[in-house]
DNA sequence: CCCCGGTTCCAACAAAAGTTAAGGACGCCG
DNA sequence: CGGCGTCCTTAACTTTTGTTGGAACCGGGG
């Protein structure tokens, strides 16, 4: 994948929740990227590492994660093309979370460095680039919310409308399916429930028919009862900036 | 409380994680800010709301949360004086959740115009207020975890000591004792747990020697017990910019 | 001073989730 | 094509957590 191509999948994103004007895509477009490929479950940066660039997803699954104590490991989110998972890590350096591949990956890096200068020369990309990593924090707190007072079912399925919707914006939802490419461990791992319990709850919702997860497959049955499980609400993942 | 009081929390806390140029600190001595006065239990900003200012807590406790469709309420963060717990709502207008105070509380309210302005001439200060967001970004991570993996008795000892090392920074931890100004009610709106097995929690902990809780206030009896039992890692917290 | 409302506390029972164990499907590699 | 490893699947049993309902406590207001 030419890094024209990964720069672009950053540009369409961000120019859905802001609005960019045409030399502001310039700079990101002169944007010093280096780009690598990723094998599948493979970790990217390390929770306690220090990192020095930041990661941008052109292609490819990935999961933020912490892993406590006890070895219990819990995902913070699941991360798709176009989005800059650790992009905290300018301010926040050391990391405190894995970020590592679900599929084989292509992952541009970015410097520290080029990022901090363009912000310079352009505060408004600085502005675009903190408000992401305010979405960023938004959808964690749902995430909390989702972990901390839906039933099992209801978890699972948000977290799988949540991936759809922003599937959906980069075009990557067709017929009411979409990828989900998680082991039942790591959506064990998502919701905070063991992998035979993530077992049990997707035979649930398949056998009373809203939806099928095959092979990291989704297929929504019955969309009404799928909506109305996930108790979904799209306002925290895109809000125009104009609002 | 003079207005000036409630600007030097800010300060102070600012000055932790971040150097501080002498202007900066003028500049933001500077800041409009509008004080009043809010009795325990009451909200501040609303899921949905579009805020205009941004909330500095100058004395008291306030926590944010969401509510689910079922009623459920999630609380996702204990937020205690010299934060600006509505900091997002600079570039996330409408709020995607609730803030609210625990107990009486001294509020100033900064308008979003001033911030911006303020960043705009000192981007260095913008800085230093996004890297505040990031931090509380790593906070709700580590709530997920704590929600999403941890024993519910391991998760009140881990919300405790991150309670007590914000306390400590602001000089409100003596001998061991702290205040955490929370019902068991709400105790289990923080864990994801319910109230009746937030009381039960509480008893155990007590009658196991480790930690006391009476009346808003946490006394440790055996530290060590304590922070192996929470699990708990200050790397998120305070990460000096200079790392 | 006493009553009232909200906590705290507790017990008994029900439901949800974790644990352990084991068989089956499937893809990959030799 | 056969074997191996990973994932999926399921069952039986245990533990944790939720639910219901009620008693004791406590502080504030009449």
């Amino acid at each position: 994948m030419p890094s024209d191509e990964i720069r672009a999948a950053l540009i369409r994103r961000l120019c859905i929740s802001s609005a960019i004007a045409d030399e502001d895509i310039k700079e990101i477009e002169a944007l010093p990227i280096s780009v690598r490929q990723y094998p599948a479950e493979t970790a990217v940066v390390r929770d306690g590492e220090r990192a020095t660039d930041c990661c941008l997803i052109a292609d490819g699954f990935c999961a933020r994660s912490k892993t406590i104590a006890s070895g219990k490991r819990q995902i913070l989110s699941l991360d798709i093309p176009g989005e800059i998972p650790d992009l905290m890590s300018l301010f926040l350096h050391v990391m405190d979370h894995d970020l590592s591949t679900l599929t084989p990956a292509t992952l541009g890096f970015i410097s520290h460095e080029a990022l901090l200068k363009l912000h310079r020369r352009r505060p408004v990309l600085a502005e675009m680039f903190w408000r992401d990593t305010l979405i960023d924090a938004a959808m964690f707190r749902e995430w909390i919310v989702n972990v901390g007072q839906r039933p099992a079912p209801a978890r699972l399925a948000h977290v799988m409308v949540e991936l759809r919707e922003r599937l959906r914006i980069i075009g990557r939802v067709d017929e009411g399916s979409f990828e989900m490419p998680l082991t039942q461990e790591q959506i064990g791992e998502a919701l905070g429930i063991t992998a035979v319990h993530a077992n049990r709850v997707i035979r649930q919702l398949r056998e009373e028919g809203i939806v099928e997860l095959h092979r990291g497959r989704v297929t929504v049955i019955d969309e009404r009862r799928f909506l109305e499980l996930a108790d979904f609400d799209d306002r925290y993942l895109y809000q125009s900036p104009t609002l």
